[in-house]
DNA sequence: GACCGATTCAAACGATTGATTAATTCTTGG
DNA sequence: CCAAGAATTAATCAATCGTTTGAATCGGTC
C-alpha cells in the first residue's frame, strides 16, 4: 500500500482556494468561472471537481479557509466580558466598542496594505454575510453566531431593561450600519464624489461607535452634542 | 405611411417588464434568463431584443418602470421642509421620521398584501440599491439623489453644528440600518428562528426611528432610557 | 525496473446562455 | 383589397458554463 492521500497536491489545493477567494470576491459565485479560477491558480480546471467535488465545494472550502485565518480580527475577539461585579458595565461597553472596531477593520481590510488574498477574503466574507448562499448559510451561522451572541450579551448588560426582541433590534441596527457601509462603498463614493473615501478609517469607526452607543441609549458613555 | 410605432404591442412590452421585475427580483440579473422572463410574460424571448435592445435594456426599463410607480412611497415624499422660522426644527424632525417610515414601508412591501409585481418591484429596488449594476447606477442616482438630499437637509437643520462629512456619516448610519435590514431578512429570521419575522412592521419602524434620533443626538426628541 | 494509486492534463460533452435570422402573422393606411 | 411596416414566431448561432472522460505523469513501494 503506497501513495498517501497527501502529497504536493496540498499546494495545488491551496492555490486553487486562494484563487477562488480572489475571483469569488470580485465577481460573486455565479460570475466567477471555474476556468478563470484554475487559470489564476496555474492549475487545470478539472482539478476543481477532483479536489472539491465541484464548484460549490470549492466555494465552501474557500469560506472555511477564510474563517480559520488569523487575520480575521472578529474571530479573535475575547468572547466573554465579565458579567458581574462593579466592572461588568465597563467591560460590556468595551466589548461593544471592540466589536465595532474589529468589524470595521475586518470589513475594510482593503485599506490596510496586506496581501490581495487577505483583502479579497474580507470582501468575500462581507459579500457572504450580506447575501449568504443557501449551501453556505449553515457554515456562516456556525462562525458568526458566537460573535452575535457576544454582542447581544454586552447589550444585555448595558440595557438590562430591554426585552430580547428589543435587544436584537439594537444589534441589528449596529450591525446594519457596518455591513451596509461595506457593501455600499460604491454608492457612498458616488454621493460624495470622492473615490478615495474613506481617507481615514478611524474617523468613521469613531462615528459608528458614537452613533451606536447613543442609539443604544447609554448617555454616560458620551458627551451630549453641543447644542 | 402606415403602421404607427404604437400598437397593441404596448401590452407585450408591459407584460415583459412586469415579468422581468418578478424574475430579476427573485434571481438577480445574472440568475434570471431571457427565456424564463418571456415565458412568464407569455411572449417570445426574441421580443426582448426587439423591444428593449437586449437583456440589459429590459433591466433598465424595469427599473425606470419601478421608479415611476405610485406605490413607491419614498418617491412621493414632500421634499422640502420649512427651513426657517420657529417651526423649522419640528418640520425637519418630522422629515426624518417620515423618511424612515416611507423607506421601511417601501422596502418591506412584502408584508403589505399587494400584488406580486409591486412586491417584487420593491425587492428589486432594494437589491439594486445594495449592489447597483454599473449600467444602472446613473439611473439609480438620478432617482435617489433628491431623497438623499432631502434627508441631508433635515439632518443639517437638526444638527447645524456638524460638518458636511459628519452629516453624511449620520445619513449613512440611518440608511444602513434600513437597507441592511431589508437585505438580511434571511439571516435575521435564521438568528431569531422565526420565519414570520417581523410580525409587526410598526414596532420595527419605531425602533429604527428611536435608534436613529438618539444616534443623531437629538435628546429632546426622546425620553431617555429608563435606567 | 515494474507496478499502483494519486494527481494532472487536454479534450470533449451536454446543457444553457443572450442574441440573431428569416419566415410568418397582424395591423393599417391608401 | 392590397402592399408596407410593425410585431411575433420558431429555429439557430456562437459562446460559455460546470462537469466528465481517458490517457499521461508523478512519487513511492515491492
Amino acid at each position: 500500500m503506497n501513495a498517501q492521500p497527501t502529497d504536493a497536491s496540498f499546494d495545488t489545493r491551496q492555490r486553487l482556494i486562494e484563487a477562488a477567494i480572489l475571483t469569488f470576491a470580485e465577481k460573486g459565485f455565479d460570475g466567477a468561472g471555474i476556468r478563470e479560477i484554475a487559470k489564476r491558480a496555474n492549475a487545470n480546471s478539472a482539478l476543481v471537481t477532483y479536489h472539491f467535488a465541484g464548484k460549490e465545494g470549492l466555494y465552501l472550502e474557500a469560506l472555511r479557509y477564510i474563517f480559520n485565518r488569523k487575520a480575521c480580527q472578529v474571530a479573535q475577539l475575547a468572547l466573554r466580558p465579565r458579567v458581574e461585579g462593579p466592572g461588568a458595565r465597563e467591560d460590556a461597553l468595551q466589548g461593544v466598542k471592540e466589536h465595532i472596531r474589529a468589524f470595521m477593520e475586518d470589513l475594510m481590510a482593503c485599506n490596510r496594505l496586506i496581501d490581495p488574498v487577505e483583502e479579497a477574503a474580507m470582501a468575500l466574507m462581507a459579500r457572504e454575510m450580506q447575501a449568504p448562499r443557501p449551501a453556505s448559510s449553515a457554515l456562516l451561522m456556525e462562525h458568526i453566531r458566537p460573535h452575535v451572541e457576544h454582542l447581544m450579551h454586552c447589550l444585555r448588560v448595558l440595557r438590562p431593561d430591554l426585552s430580547t426582541d428589543e435587544l436584537l433590534n439594537m444589534g441589528l441596527s449596529i450591525q446594519g450600519q457596518l455591513l451596509y457601509f461595506r457593501n455600499s462603498l460604491g454608492i457612498s463614493r458616488l454621493i460624495r464624489g470622492n473615490p478615495d473615501y474613506p481617507e481615514d478609517l478611524s474617523v468613521l469607526t469613531q462615528h459608528f461607535t458614537d452613533f451606536s452607543l447613543r442609539g443604544l441609549g447609554i448617555p454616560e458613555a458620551f458627551p451630549q452634542p453641543r447644542n
